[in-house]
DNA sequence: CTACAAAATGACAACCCTGTCATTTAAAGT
DNA sequence: ACTTTAAATGACAGGGTTGTCATTTTGTAG
């Protein structure tokens, strides 16, 4: 949680101080990202960060809640009551993410770390509570689709879910082998993760909601 | 490449260097590995190092090339003219990647954690250019088998790439979520990065196989 | 037993990092 | 204008890292 010092900051240095931390954080894992970098970009002093948070992990626990509620405000506003079929949500939701990259792209980028590359003693606890989170979502979502008949029953749940969640998690790497998207130079520009030609990201993601239709349907 | 003084070693010696050297960078990235806890599970010092490798990046990029050369050494075994259909093959081609960890867990962690969890700057370049290399084959050995009928020729050829390479990675953590497999245990007592229960594992890659079959054949 | 070559050593420089804290500067309330 | 509270500062301690190199130890060959 930070620190009252923090809360306290006019909205513009609060702001900036997040863009540059998420910048930093985006770029490098938890070990490897370095307060010095951040007070630099932000001509700042290094003390001024031990009076906003308490260390590393409690602004990184922050910037994390933070990015996590920013996305949760995009996967929440596609409704499952609007869609007839399941794969139709589906490709709804991964569209709506590449909105959110489009939009708030270092919150997405910091997103792509946290649930891909990060691997710090550190933060291991955090990052295993919330992937246990996801899993157990996944897992409820599933088990009531079973019941609309959108999936195979002969499937298990488990191998649905591990199946959903891993295709979502690697249309990242799609769009980067096929689409030549350059994950890095957009991090280091700040630009949206997954480039601008959002025709092609549309394509390539109807593509794969084929596929996995195909592939759980009964 | 290792300088002269490392290959004259002594054989025990040497194993013992590269089994050490092993531990310390399936467990950390390159990065965050460290020089000296490797000398100090060794019990040697430090200018040791440096007379074997140039440097850190030199003693990474041993140990990447002689991880992969035991990982083909195994895939090689498995010939694709043993089996009538693409699926078994590939059904065999993973179980062989799990007697791999079995016999050589180590190995196996450290190309795990090159693969998925490393995102070093110092090692990007050559990061990139084996995923290339893999993406190569890849697209290589789907074309010629698009011709044998295997694969639904209305899916594009990278996004069955895509498919195939994905749910290989992906093995690893279906493990983890779905047997409870502790690969950072397994990891931390050098044991087998899977666990040692290869019913089950068997069973798993079966599900998996019988998925991608669903998906992608005709 | 000696002489030479190869290998091992560890103190060291140079550079990172994080978190602290006494002090200064700025802002706000009276 | 004066006082009190809040925020910013940067030198510092203590720890980590890599790579160097002169020196010592070990091994080998004559």
């Amino acid at each position: 949680m930070p620190k009252e010092t923090f809360l306290n900051l006019s909205d513009e240095k609060r702001e900036r101080f997040i863009e540059e931390a998420f910048r930093e954080f985006a770029w490098y894992n938890f070990e490897a990202a370095s307060i010095n970098r951040i007070i630099k970009n932000l001509g700042i002093a290094r003390g001024s960060v031990y009076q906003y948070f308490e260390d590393k992990l409690d602004l990184w626990l922050y910037l994390k809640e933070y990015a996590e509620g920013q996305k949760v405000r995009y996967i929440r506003s596609v409704r499952r009551t609007d869609f007839a079929s399941f794969w139709d949500y589906y490709q709804a939701l991964y569209l709506k993410g590449i909105d959110f990259d489009l939009e708030q792209p270092l919150c997405s980028q910091f997103l792509y770390r946290v649930g891909f590359k990060e691997n710090s003693q550190e933060v291991a606890s955090y990052l295993n509570s919330w992937k246990m989170k996801a899993q157990g979502m996944f897992t409820h979502w599933v088990s009531e689709e079973k019941a609309q008949g959108t999936f195979d029953l002969s499937l298990s749940t488990e191998i649905i879910v591990h199946f959903l969640i891993t295709m979502s998690l690697s249309i990242a790497e799609l769009l980067q082998n096929r689409y030549q998207v350059n994950f890095d130079r957009n991090m280091q520009q700040g630009t949206p993760l997954f480039g601008q030609n959002k025709e092609e990201l549309t394509q390539a993601v109807t593509e794969l909601t084929q596929l996995l239709k195909k592939a759980l349907q009964p």
